[in-house]
DNA sequence: GATTAAATCTAGTACACACTAGAAAAGTCA
DNA sequence: TGACTTTTCTAGTGTGTACTAGATTTAATC
């Protein structure tokens, strides 16, 4: 392997990690060029400019969370119960979100706050995992498993954003895992959190 | 009033109009000037910085966002079922933050993207809000009402990230208000997507 | 209308940022 | 070793930012 792809990688992973911790504004080329010991100049040898650098990171992001959900979808091979699925799917989002690397952190950290130029970049990415999530929820509306009678595009949308907002509470510290908030999410939006309802198993957290 | 006030005000809505659309950073002292047609140099007559000046406005953010909470559960009064007051006060936050004015729309949109010394700030603020939804919880769990296997904390911070987010999404352009978000997630967190639940009422959008 | 106070403007400073040009160093291979 | 390529550094530029100082205008008061 040559030395500009070592390089270069240390580049993409230090700037995945300054976005998902720091945010997009405060991941600088210099603060970028420091945790990997380089002028920020140097930078510029591999990337031509910070956008492109970052919109890397972001693809590599989105690649890895469509990944997650999709390898985890197609664990479930014969069981075709849709609510399993969708548990299946909420799980491996917020592992890969909360859990996993930086990448996937860093998209949901910087959503909202990337210049025009970026955001649109990702549109159709951010579509085509939306898509997924469509999926999932017609198919259980279809087959009788879920209700009908709400707005399925808000639905996805409300699952979605229990997910992403997690990322500005979750801190992995404490005994709650990310596998745990997957969960919950789960267990509130699919059985409710009012008692007495079906379809619920005892959670121990 | 003093003539003051009136531009201390303008520049407390521009400010408040800016950050809810365009964020922190893309809000400037200049563009703020520019909107209310003065030169930026002007507004540090009225505030010392534009932390400051950020500050107030998040100040009154939560403050609305809190009032309008609170406000709506006053209005319950005799009726003390918790699934009932949980479903006002997720209402009324979300008309406060997607319906409302660009105050509790600021508060949200730049969460997470604010200067360590604003965050601290806030800390308590949000604390304080956060308690609100703490009691509608544990009233909720110890009454029966709602099935307590599930980390309360956690609980609550996915009803409000899901409420957070849709801020991301929601345009109030379609025909889906922002009453119809807060009842949507009402429907999904407390009475669940799956099909056949008690307490579900047919909701129609 | 003159005097004082309030409010705004003009013209700057200092700094952090993304980015560039060209020299220097490090690595590669005959 | 020496010629060549790849990589990194030094030393800058230009721009946008928050913010300041002092002059100037506008409003309020007697």
């Amino acid at each position: 392997m040559k030395k500009s792809d070592r390089t270069r990688q240390d580049i993409l992973d230090a700037t995945a990690s300054s976005l998902a911790t720091a945010g997009y504004t405060a991941t600088t080329v210099k603060s970028i060029a420091e945790t990997i010991g380089m002028q920020d100049a140097s930078i510029y040898y591999h990337f031509s400019s910070k956008d492109e650098l970052v919109g890397e990171v972001l693809d590599i992001g989105t690649a890895r969370a469509v990944t997650a959900v999709d390898q985890a979808l197609a664990e479930l091979q014969g069981d075709h119960d849709p609510r399993e699925a969708l548990r299946v799917a909420i799980i491996a989002h917020a592992e890969a979100v909360l859990g996993g690397g930086d990448y996937p952190r860093a998209n949901v950290r910087t959503f909202g706050q990337l210049p025009p130029d970026l955001t649109h970049r990702h549109r159709q990415g951010h579509r085509n995992y939306g898509q997924i999530w469509t999926r999932l929820i017609d198919d259980g509306v279809e087959s009788g498993a879920l209700r009908g009678d709400l707005n399925r595009s808000v639905a996805r949308l409300i699952i979605i954003g229990a997910l992403c907002w997690a990322i500005e509470w979750f801190d992995g510290a404490g005994d709650v895992t990310a596998a745990d908030v997957g969960e919950h999410v789960f267990q509130m939006v699919v059985n409710g959190l009012s008692a007495d309802q079906p379809h619920q198993h005892a959670v121990s957290v």
